[in-house]
DNA sequence: ATGACATGATAAA
DNA sequence: TTATCCTGTCATA
């Protein structure tokens, strides 16, 4: 479930529980097992985040860099760590220093990599302006967006573009400005993309407290609509992301659905005209 | 139980 | 463009 708000997250929370700690530092599955008897009985200094990445900094100048992909988690508990479950790339310990217990077992990551400083510099610079990161500059990616003639779903994937956003935000900041996923880039006016980022940085901001996406205004929330929850479980409440073939809460329209960037997107195609509208005076 | 699919990205073809 | 990584959730049986 990781796009930018989800590493944002894990970071605070790695940091709230184990940074200043001496960490026990292994690697149950074994693919990590050199860097983590490097680690182990370090202390970690802290946990940050840029788009999709994640950076464990410990002492000494070393950096542990971790990228979910698609399916990796990162599960933090506390009290003791408990026997592995399925294949744990790298498991953190803290304990017995007064504190209470605490653990974080990394799983299914893409990327899972010992790093120095001056990597970490060089993979954040290789990304586009983060909404989440306080003070970050949209203007790159403005130059990008409408410069481009590449299909704004395309571009919103693209994280030297902004990074952070993924298959769910793009569908759903597109729907919320009422723009078509293929409309090139550079059909887009500059207050659309104004516009369009200070949705990105409230939307994401808000991923970041709750915990999961949730894009639905006030009046179309299942309450004020009196339609029952999307899921029942976790997943947020959204517009159009894979509710292809179903009604549009505004307009009561087909949501479609097809792939761009190599992943499914989703768009109401009455309220997400592709063409612009050419009206008045 | 079993299988499809997924909030991602990269390497190979 | 396709395969891969190899977790977790949900739908179907």
């Amino acid at each position: 479930m990781p796009e930018g708000h989800t590493l944002r997250r894990l970071a605070d929370e790695l940091t709230g529980v184990l940074a200043g700690r001496t960490v026990g530092v292994t690697s149950p599955q074994g693919r990590f097992a050199a860097e983590a008897a490097l680690l182990d009985g370090t202390v970690l200094q802290g946990a940050d985040s840029t788009g999709k990445h994640l950076f464990l900094e410990f002492d000494a100048d070393r950096v542990v860099h971790v990228h979910l992909g698609l399916y990796g988690t990162f599960a933090v508990g506390s009290g003791p760590a408990p026997a592995p479950v399925g294949q744990v790339r790298m498991r953190l310990v803290a304990d017995g220093d007064g504190r209470a217990p605490a653990y974080a077992d990394l799983r299914g990551a893409t990327r899972c990599e010992l790093v120095t400083p001056a990597h970490v510099a060089a993979v954040v610079d290789k990304l586009g302006p983060d909404p989440l990161r306080p003070g970050a500059d949209p203007a790159p990616a403005w130059r990008r967006i409408s410069t481009s003639s590449r299909p704004v779903g395309e571009l919103l994937m693209d994280q030297q573009v902004i990074a952070g956003v993924g298959n769910v935000y793009r569908a759903e900041v597109l729907f919320r400005h009422r723009l078509h996923p293929l409309r090139p880039g550079r059909t887009l006016r500059r207050g659309q993309l104004q516009a369009l980022w200070q949705d990105l940085v409230e939307l994401m901001a808000d991923g970041v407290r709750v915990g999961r996406i949730d894009t639905v205004r006030a009046e179309h929330t299942p309450e004020a609509m009196g339609r029952p929850p999307r899921t029942g479980g976790r997943g947020g409440e959204v517009y159009v992301y894979r509710r292809h073939d179903q009604p549009c809460y505004v307009c009561g329209s087909t949501i479609r659905t097809a792939e761009l960037a190599g992943r499914n997107t989703y768009w109401c195609p009455r309220c997400q005209p592709i063409f612009r509208s050419r009206a008045k005076s």
